[in-house]
DNA sequence: TTCTTTTGTCTCGTCAATGCACAAAGACAG
DNA sequence: CTGTCTTTGTGCATTGACGAGACAAAAGAA
């Protein structure tokens, strides 16, 4: 928590604005930090000399385009050490290997129920990760980010709620992880590393305040504000997936009635889809390729479902944006469209009017975008101590 | 946006958390930001050449209260410029003025329509402000902050919402004041300068997350997230007053049926005592004294469903308290335990242990401190410029 | 008293940031 | 091609902020 100390904070604030813009050029920092030019130059040529910037060939410019000395862009060592993205599902592990950027060099998934098998699905994404090692001849690793679908508590990741990860009671994924992959290993939940993966790279780019929802067989909420991911004062913060829908008397797995995870869950839809289409095996189908409609009207219904629970949250957070994750934000415009009108009937007129509501846009792959996004400037702060 | 230079950070930040503070010594301000306690007396030192704060008298230690040398308290200059906070309710008008600090120097009240009358609850408010200044002999006034009951877009606070401010619609309250009083104000929706008053002087001192309720004519909430006031991307954030409750018909005023306003509004409740006690006068009693069962047990159902609400709202946010404040916040126990019940029922375990659960401690002067506290640093940092 | 503990101050050396002049590297007019 | 303009990046001397550590001050404890 303490500052330690303002002697070279300039150090750190520059590196942290090149890491984050992905690259800048001198002036450009200058302008922005308010140093003058030659201390850039001096800060600058530190962070080449610990090789945590590089400077790249004289390419295009940056601002402007006018006439002038062209500028030359300093941007993160690409090289480095790889990071690793874990992404527990309920029925499936994704692992992932990114370079020091987070940009991905591979991955290896394999479906699991998770839920109820804790110490296998953990086993089966050593086994992967060591796989893909091998594969890519990958030896030291920089930082591990590991997203699971429930409440967590601190950055091990103790499970908290019973009712959730049946399996998963009682275990600090971070620490059994850590165990088996001999290096501390952060736990988030995925919701979370949903929406950091979306504000990075996805439709969150330009958003301070937004709500992402991983709707898929649980349903959760990952909150940026400030343009930083917020977990509450206990980190399990966005747990929306058992708020009490007003007209519904489905049994939800927690034991109470009427929760919208019962309701509108990857499952729930499932069955519905098992009447309405007793051709079609269920369990098997990929929601984004239905396109008759009656399953655009089931979908939009439980678009319209999220949304009523949706608008109460926009009211009291007012974000800027909504982004519709899991399944079942990829499933296609018509539950977008569902969620958009219910925001519209439900929340306050000038907060549905500021509200922006979309598709998740890296789809399944949001939460494992999120976690190496995360394992990379991890690895990179690590490294700058 | 741009940082102006690193030159002399640490100054500005040592101010700053001075000014926040109300008052630190060297050696809080040394461990707080990792600076060297001989840095700190240097920039103490100029701070108080500056005249920007003044050492306080050897009096009681701060940290600690072991042995050892006392500490001196370095506080923000106490002379300065006198600050104004207003409060607009629904149906009255608090002008109060305070010392630069936000120590209250003397306030004045009215009763009025706020709601339908907006022009001449604004020309009372400036009414009161003139008498009270008279009376006090104050010239000059540092800042003032004003509070309304409804949600308001940006500084100036347009009213944005036509159903809840029916007088107010199309307005600017902050520039109409400014008009009338000859300098700038800062508009703020009630509940957020309640939370604010709260977070600096009342239940929520030491809470870095937490939301206070203000439980009145109208429901709304203000946020706090990181120790600051979080108002959304648009600033209308915290507008949980006509979330649908599952059972309920009543109308609202706003349109819709079943809203939390509508039902546990302090009218709603006056409505209700109206039938179960005829011996009293419903519009001018006191709800905090009432003692008898049948409205104990009134109060507790009242709690009960602003909890059912509220739980939803704490599995989002996962915040360490929960304040109620307005009439119903302070009317007593029994609705507070009502809340408290509910949260446990309702929401997620472990987010509802983590939550204290807590009636105002500034009862209806809440939104009138926040007021004052805010204009108080708004005018000790504009006087930093 | 004497020791201990905590706070604040002093001095001095180090090094970070500035300001300014200047070099580098293109665009553009002629 | 040549000179001027514009913008970027770089030396260099100066300033002054920061830290280390010794020391003084002001209490409580023994």
């Amino acid at each position: 928590m303490s500052t330690s100390g303002f002697r070279d904070r300039s150090r750190e604030e520059v590196h942290r604005l090149i890491l984050n813009s992905g690259g800048m050029t001198r002036a450009e920092i200058a302008a922005l930090t308010g140093m003058s030019r030659s201390a850039v130059t001096n800060v600058v040529g530190q962070l080449i000399q610990e090789q945590r910037v590089v400077e790249e060939d004289p390419r295009i410019k940056g601002p402007g385009g006018g006439s002038g000395r062209p500028a030359r862009m300093v941007v993160p060592r690409a090289s480095g050490i790889p990071v690793v993205g874990l992404d527990f599902g309920h029925n499936h592990v994704w692992v992932a290997v990114a370079d020091a950027l987070g940009q991905p060099l591979g991955d290896a998934r394999v479906r699991i129920d998770v839920d109820n098998s804790a110490t296998e699905a953990m086993d089966a994404a050593t086994d992967l990760l060591t796989g893909l090692r091998e594969r890519l001849g990958i030896d030291r690793i920089g930082a591990v980010v590991a997203g699971v679908p429930g409440p967590v508590e601190g950055r091990t990741g103790r499970v908290k709620s019973p009712t959730i990860l049946s399996g998963w009671v009682g275990l600090s994924p971070g620490d059994e992880l850590a165990e088996r992959l001999g290096m501390e290993v952060r736990v988030e939940n995925d919701a979370v590393l949903g929406a950091y993966g979306e504000l990075r790279l996805g439709a969150g780019v330009g958003h301070r305040e937004f709500l992402y929802i991983k709707a898929s067989n649980g349903i959760g909420a990952g909150i940026v504000i400030n343009g930083q991911p917020f977990v509450g004062a206990n980190g399990i913060a966005g747990e929306i997936g058992h708020t009490q829908l007003p007209s519904s008397g489905e049994l939800c797995r927690c034991g109470q009635r009427g929760c919208l995870e019962a309701v509108v869950s990857v499952q729930a839809i499932r069955s519905q889809l098992a009447h309405t289409h007793p051709h079609l095996d269920a369990e098997e189908i990929d929601l984004a390729e239905l396109d008759d409609a009656i399953s655009a009207r089931m979908l939009n219904e439980a678009g319209r479902t999220i949304g009523r629970v949706l608008a109460d949250l926009c009211n009291l957070i007012n974000p800027s944006a909504l982004i519709i994750g899991g399944e079942l934000g990829a499933s296609g415009p018509a539950l977008i469209d569902g969620v958009r009108s219910s925001i519209h009937r439900y929340a306050q007129p000038a907060t549905a009017a500021s509200v922006e509501v979309s598709a998740s846009k890296l789809g399944i792959r949001s939460e494992l975008t999120g976690a190496l996004q995360m394992a990379s400037v991890a690895a990179r702060t690590a490294a700058a101590l």
